[in-house]
DNA sequence: AAGAATTAAGTTACCCGTAACGTAAACGTA
DNA sequence: TACGTTTACGTTACGGGTAACTTAATTCTT
């Protein structure tokens, strides 16, 4: 099948075509199934890519501007957080079924890694570029609007965004997280996350979060750790604080249920028992909760659909296909039971 | 900054040339920082550079042979496993500190997707391959010897590698944890974990785990749950029907600590008080472990680094320096409190 | 059987940068 | 002053494919 000796250096189609006795031309039309060649002759144009070993080299034709790569930038925040790890695993395998590819950039929440990536990526002439949130450097902004492929920002839905955009109405998430919280008669509630020098969807959650309690009579407790990954140790430790700082919350809402569950593991240590001691509330439906004991109280969003839908729109707007500007996937809460039943009202 | 006519298409380094009034040839040394141009034509070719918003075309400079990509495929069985998602971070962060970057392929434990992926990404002209694991399909195998490119197969350590190696031993780990089970008087052993169509280092692990048990007078039941992603909810169930079909079992260890905590789901689900009733051992020591409230019985890897020594086994290729054929990052076993102590003996 | 149409090729030009080489002007030196 | 050297450029060629065009041979049509 292959020859040991051509192990130096690439085969090219002029090798193959020599050596098949044509022009490259001929040889090019038989490897694309052009038609316009005998029988005979793709039979020897074939014998010679089997026995020579040849891969085309595609960056020559991506090069000459006939067609356009197959490379999709796909930049997220980090793969810690299982979330993110799902939505890239949506994306890249529906892209790979239809002969993408992912190009990685782990940005670590900061814009100027983002920029930096994005310069790097579109020198690589891909076909388009799928990116985690909806904030970026202003030079950033500059690049991909003079790319002129498609850009979806995922995540965070943008209602006006550079191109496309996928993902949830983080603040109403948070919204809804809140106003059911206060349903269920919860006063004085804790929130553990994360913090990071860029804005991002989970500020967005808890800036809903906050206006829903506070506009219910209810008060929030912040407890963040900065530059953290957003899972189970932060959410232990996270919920060690505040509880050392403020004793008295009825209830603790976490940024996502990595972290949750990491609270409750403190809060089982501690011999609290939820939801009777405390209330405790994730976000992102994980799998983790799956196993549990008690449902976690969550917010279902499907991250596996949500990178899906996000190639899928990238797959129809190479295609030439009518897209729409935004896609929401939706989100749904999840009442659980390591919260009160919001039916017994303030406890 | 940017002019927003110019959305369209691209800008060649000919129009920014054409733009400052000099040669292609000046404005490519200007660019790459070569010298040979006075500081006035530096300035006038910059401020078009800038004006019209000019990128690189990379795939230009390698098609035309003078440098190589900075392309890295990175192949990896899935993200669901957390522990493969560390991995991936490792490899890309470190990558992209040094200018590459990753371009992922999830092959779905499948030889004929690692296959495709393989050829697909080669015609890409990379600059080195990583890939997950020591088994590929012949042709494959072919492909990677030909392609004259470094290849690192990572996880699954290969004493024989197509081209470098990093990762542990795999069927040492299993062994290792075998040992450690029957010194602590286990004898009826079950193993939970997935199984799927092509060998992996978890078989290795497995097998290792088995002779270890089973020279030392013990039996090993399996359940291996079929084409599943090794996370929480298959330990969850696997335990269940492990159980349901040999209810004898004293100890149960897991492909990863992610099964391992959906086990203990169920065992305390089920009433079982770990580890008087039952021994349970994870795999892996995944960030889960850190919250719990007894230390999960497991093996460490760090996961991380082996991304990142990957990585730097890579770049330090790239650049020609010498590098080892294989590089064995090592693993603790880590006893915990899952399993009962072994200084008790047989119960 | 002659011209038209089809088939199976080959030839040329181009994509965008950069290596290698060429050249004119300014400068240095004996 | 004459010649070598340096500086600051420009020109040409190339890489690996493919579009567009050309050509030669064969087949079809009337």
């Amino acid at each position: 099948m292959v020859e040991k000796t051509s192990k130096n250096s690439k085969v090219s189609l002029a090798q193959v075509a020599r050596a098949a006795g044509v022009s490259k031309m001929t040889a090019s039309r038989v490897l694309r199934d052009e038609g316009g060649y005998s029988e005979e002759t793709r039979r020897r144009v074939m014998e010679q890519v089997d026995h020579l070993g040849y891969l085309p080299n595609r960056l020559a034709t991506v090069f000459a501007g006939d067609q356009s790569s197959t490379f999709i930038g796909v930049s997220i925040p980090d793969l810690g957080n299982e979330v993110f790890a799902q939505v890239l695993e949506g994306i890249d395998r529906k892209l790979g079924t239809f002969g993408y590819q992912s190009v990685l950039g782990l940005t670590q929440h900061t814009l100027a890694e983002e920029e930096n990536w994005i310069r790097t990526v579109l020198s690589w002439q891909p076909a388009g570029l799928i990116l985690t949130g909806r904030y970026h450097s202003q030079r950033a902004n500059d690049m991909l609007l003079n790319a002129g492929i498609p850009v979806i920002e995922i995540w965070d839905l943008n209602s006006s965004p550079l191109d496309m955009s996928v993902g949830i109405n983080h603040f109403d998430s948070g919204f809804d997280m809140g106003r059911y919280l206060m349903a269920c008669g919860y006063r004085n509630i804790g929130y553990v996350g994360t913090s990071h020098d860029t804005a991002n969807a989970a500020t967005e959650r808890l800036t809903g979060f906050c206006k829903a309690v506070e506009g219910a009579g209810g008060h929030v407790v912040k407890q963040l750790c900065l530059h953290d990954t957003a899972t189970y140790y932060p959410g232990f430790y996270g919920t060690e604080q505040l509880l050392a700082a403020a004793s008295d919350v009825d209830c603790i809402h976490y940024q996502n249920d990595a972290m949750a569950f990491g609270g409750l593991q403190y809060c089982e240590r501690r011999g609290l028992s939820i939801p009777e001691d405390i209330g405790i509330a994730g976000w992102g439906d994980l799998p983790i909760a799956s196993v549990l004991k008690r449902r976690l109280t969550s917010c279902h969003i499907s991250h596996l659909k949500l990178g899906q839908s996000a190639a899928e729109m990238m797959l129809a707007r190479l295609s030439g296909e009518p897209v729409p500007k935004c896609l929401d996937i939706g989100f749904t809460l999840i009442p659980g039971s390591t919260v009160r039943n919001p039916d017994r009202g303030t406890a």
